[in-house]
DNA sequence: CCCCAGGCAGTTA
DNA sequence: TAACTGCCTGGG
């Protein structure tokens, strides 16, 4: 039993409602850069995709309700989906102690969580990320998923689509996925289901690998260096030891610690060393803290 | 118009 | 293996 069954859940019309659930917020959550597909609506909600569902999710007070569910499917994806068994109240205890940066970080971003994600949509989604935007991340992620993903059906009034596996995308020709937006990455997205297809890769089983496994089979895709092969370890494959070193976490550490400009191997190797098994979390806030407050840029 | 955005691959030395 | 360079796209 979980962290999460101890705490009052409510099943009803459609909705899943837990009180008390702490370090829990929405806007940390879903705009800490670590997924694509959650919107804000214009209630304060978040409405996004994962798992072939669509669900919403909107706090309350103390109260976090999630709407479009039935009780199985929030215990068998939405509770590892956002993580609910994992205790985040220790994870930011540990981490605080560490120095007064990473304190004042996760206190700025108190309700982020780590996301588990679909290996194939976040490895390709991060392939997309590389020299990009987050807004038009985004709105390439929903342009592949709309023209070639499957209907799941409408919510609010909107139709929704799961993103397409790879099968579906190694159909694909380049010019189709180009008019999605993606520009010079085209070719890494088709080269990516190719070899997922030819080489029979099944991605979820690469959680079972430890973390430099992993890394070093990802590696080899086309488009994935190592600032992408460590977000899909950390957003989908499950290796929070490991550390993506963006534009934002070197500026980031730069600013606090190093006070010049420094490779991100060493960056990462520091943040490693400083952060130890927490390293993935500890960036994860220092990423929000430093985006939302333009720290060092 | 220029600049840059959650990097990467390819080329050089 | 480190240092460079060009890259689709689109919003500021």
């Amino acid at each position: 039993m979980g962290a999460v069954n101890a705490l009052e859940i409510i099943d009803k019309n459609g909705k899943v409602i837990i009180r008390g659930l702490r370090d829990f917020e929405p806007k940390h959550i879903f705009e800490c850069g670590q997924c694509f597909r959650w919107n804000l609506e214009d209630d304060g909600s978040y409405t996004g995709v994962a798992y072939d569902r669509v669900l919403n999710v909107r706090k309350d007070g103390d109260t976090v309700i999630f709407d479009n569910v039935n009780i199985e499917d929030f215990n068998n994806i939405w509770v590892g989906y956002f993580d609910l068994n994992n205790d985040y109240g220790k994870i930011k205890h540990d981490l605080a102690g560490r120095d007064e940066v990473i304190k004042d970080a996760i206190n700025f971003g108190h309700g982020i969580r780590i996301l588990r994600q679909e290996p194939w949509e976040i490895l390709i989604s991060f392939i997309i990320s590389a020299n990009n935007a987050i807004p038009r991340i985004k709105k390439s992620v929903e342009r592949l998923s709309k023209n070639f993903g499957q209907y799941l059906g409408r919510y609010r009034g909107k139709d929704f689509y799961n993103f397409p596996n790879a099968e579906e995308i190694s159909r694909l020709s380049e010019e189709q996925i180009e008019s999605c937006s993606v520009g010079f990455r085209a070719k890494y997205i088709l080269g990516a289901a190719r070899k997922v297809i030819d080489e029979n890769i099944f991605l979820e089983q690469l959680r079972e690998l430890n973390s430099e496994d992993c890394y070093n089979t990802l590696i080899e895709f086309k488009g994935i260096g190592p600032k992408v092969a460590n977000c899909i370890l950390v957003f989908a494959m499950g290796k929070i030891e490991a550390c993506p070193v963006d534009i934002w976490i070197k500026r980031v550490m730069e600013h606090f610690y190093f006070h010049e400009d420094t490779p991100n191997k060493k960056i990462e190797q520091f943040a490693r060393q400083k952060f130890g098994q927490y390293t993935g979390y500890a960036q994860q806030y220092l990423f929000y803290y430093a985006r939302e407050l333009k720290i060092g840029k």
